[in-house]
RNA sequence: CGGGGUGUAGCGCAGCUGGUAGCGCGCCACAUUUGGGAUGUGGAUGCCGCAGGUUCGACUCCUGUCACUCCGACCA
């Protein structure tokens, strides 16, 4: 009882105050600190090695997808900013200027990127003059700059890490396959990386991007009921090469604009992953991303052999997976709640009895349970783990996700289940944006995504009742 | 950009009707501990957000200012 009155002094219970939880967990799991500039943060080492791990394995999907990496430059022109005339909209009430260099005013002033089509566009300008010149397909890992004014750790800060894929083809039909081929992308990594089930959808009109024709994305849901858009992959058409005169001579000799896409996620995803999977303990972190798979904690470790023994199997774990080992001098107890706090998906426990017993106490962060693991099968034993924690988190946040989701037919039930039951709501929608400004209105819910996956609740519109046969996700977001 | 709140040690806070700062946690040292956040003893840490004013004297009262934060509007 005693250690449970200190846990909650340490962090907000989620079910209490869900905001506060989050900004306890992302300091207490020492992701970020806070900088004097505002609205930015410092990504700590443990946090960053999450995003190296996302890094890695999505920059491996992207190469297998045939894209290559480049760098833009981070200042954008204001002229070439403006030549896009819904995208310069969309962005320039949250862009930075450098007005300056050095004590020289600058002629023309240079927007800090807050992404990065233009400069694709005035790229792909220069480098594309005939259909062998296309496809390109490029990425690349940059910050980029939103002058944001309420911001939140890794959901909403100025400066934020992405990665950006742009690529621009020949034809609308390869730039749309294209498309839906980054978002799979993105759903898988999300899904079998992260842990975190979505729904993949498109936007409606009100919701898309700046400049783009159609905008998709993955819509995950937060433990708050509130959802969280993870990722997104928008097909532009040829709308930015005509205002950038990107044109090609395709085989028929004719002149034609080429079509793009662009896609990106970004340091949001460790916000996902922090609230889909977190409990009161901390932080929970899918073993594929985990920058500590497993920690090794020593029991009464001042006894004779017991730290020896404990590097021994911490030397032999490292080889299979990335582990850690604690053999600082605080209590065990401390150090179980430390390692929860920082969400590693496995602890191994080694005291005198077990080593009597040539074995261990395993236990699983997400569900505490524990397993006694012979040391001979540790090899095997452990990946196995690995796997039935990530799947264990994947079915929880389902299982979660669908207990959460609700059906509106009507305006009355759609405004009650806004109000009372936090979650996804499942509403059939005309098309109308009078009907999507009305739910926004009365019932505070934002429309997420039309998902791929439809179904028929009913012929008529949520909000209007004229006839419609689209079903959308609406709800609250981040 | 509208409405509210808060600025005091690294963090969280207390400080009444003015008298020059305290508590908890953390940190450092030593000892005893170690199977779920240990204990004892000793120690270090402050331009009381900033600038004015009132006063013999201001953390305290007054004025201004800046910052942060929560709730709305905008957003990955």
């Amino acid at each position: 009882m005693a250690e449970q009155k200190k846990m909650v002094e340490e962090i907000t219970s989620m079910d209490v105050d869900f905001a506060k939880w989050y900004t306890d967990v992302v300091k207490k799991a020492e992701l970020v600190e806070y900088t004097s500039v505002k609205g930015c943060m410092v990504i700590r080492p443990y946090g960053y090695a999450i995003w190296e791990n996302i890094q890695k394995t999505l920059d491996g999907m992207f190469k297998e997808t045939g894209h290559e990496n480049v760098c833009m430059p981070m200042f954008i022109p204001e002229s070439l900013l403006n030549k896009e005339k819904d995208h310069v909209e969309g962005f320039a009430p949250e862009v930075a200027w450098v007005t300056h260099g050095g004590s020289e005013k600058l002629e023309e002033r240079l927007c800090v990127r807050p992404t990065s089509e233009t400069l694709f566009c005035e790229h792909y300008a220069n480098i594309i003059q005939s259909y062998r010149d296309l496809p390109k397909l490029y990425n690349q890992w940059v910050s980029v700059v939103r002058w944001e004014k309420t911001t939140r750790p890794f959901l909403r800060t100025r400066e934020f890490l992405w990665q950006e894929g742009h690529t621009i083809h020949a034809t609308a039909e390869e730039a749309q396959e294209e498309t839906i081929k980054m978002l799979n992308v993105y759903a898988d990594f999300c899904e079998n990386c992260l842990a975190m089930p979505v729904v993949k959808g498109v936007k409606t009109a009100k919701e898309r991007f700046a400049g783009a024709e159609d905008t998709y994305t993955i819509e995950a849901l937060m433990h708050d009921g509130k959802a969280l858009q993870s990722a997104t992959s928008h097909y532009f058409g040829d709308g930015f090469a005509k205002a950038f005169g990107i044109q090609f001579q395709d085989r028929d000799n004719k002149l034609k604009h080429p079509f793009q896409t662009s896609w990106g996620c970004t340091t949001r995803l460790i916000g996902a992953l922090i609230m889909t999977h977190g409990d009161d303990n901390g932080l929970v972190l899918p073993p594929k991303v985990a920058p500590i798979q497993i920690v090794v904690i020593p029991v009464a470790s001042h006894k004779a052999g017991v730290k020896e023994k404990a590097t021994e199997v911490y030397e032999n774990l490292k080889k299979i997976c990335r582990a850690k080992i604690d053999l600082s001098d605080n209590s065990p107890g401390w150090k179980y709640a430390e390692y929860e706090m920082k969400g590693v998906p496995l602890r191994l426990e080694l005291g005198p009895r077990d080593i009597e017993n040539n074995q261990c106490v395993v236990v699983r962060r997400d569900t505490r349970e524990k397993y006694f693991v012979s040391l001979d099968e540790l090899e095997t034993k452990i990946p196995e783990l690995l796997q039935v924690v990530h799947d264990g988190l994947y079915n929880a946040a389902l299982e979660r996700r669908s207990n959460m989701t609700y059906v509106a037919s009507n305006m009355d039930e759609m405004i009650d289940i806004a109000e009372n039951k936090p979650g996804f709501i499942k509403a059939m929608w005309c098309g109308d944006r009078e009907c999507e400004d009305a739910l926004k209105e009365q019932a505070g819910v934002t429309s997420r995504c039309i998902p791929f996956a439809q179904e028929k609740i009913s012929g008529t519109c949520v909000c209007c009742g004229k006839p419609a046969d689209k079903m959308l996700y609406w709800g609250k977001a981040y």
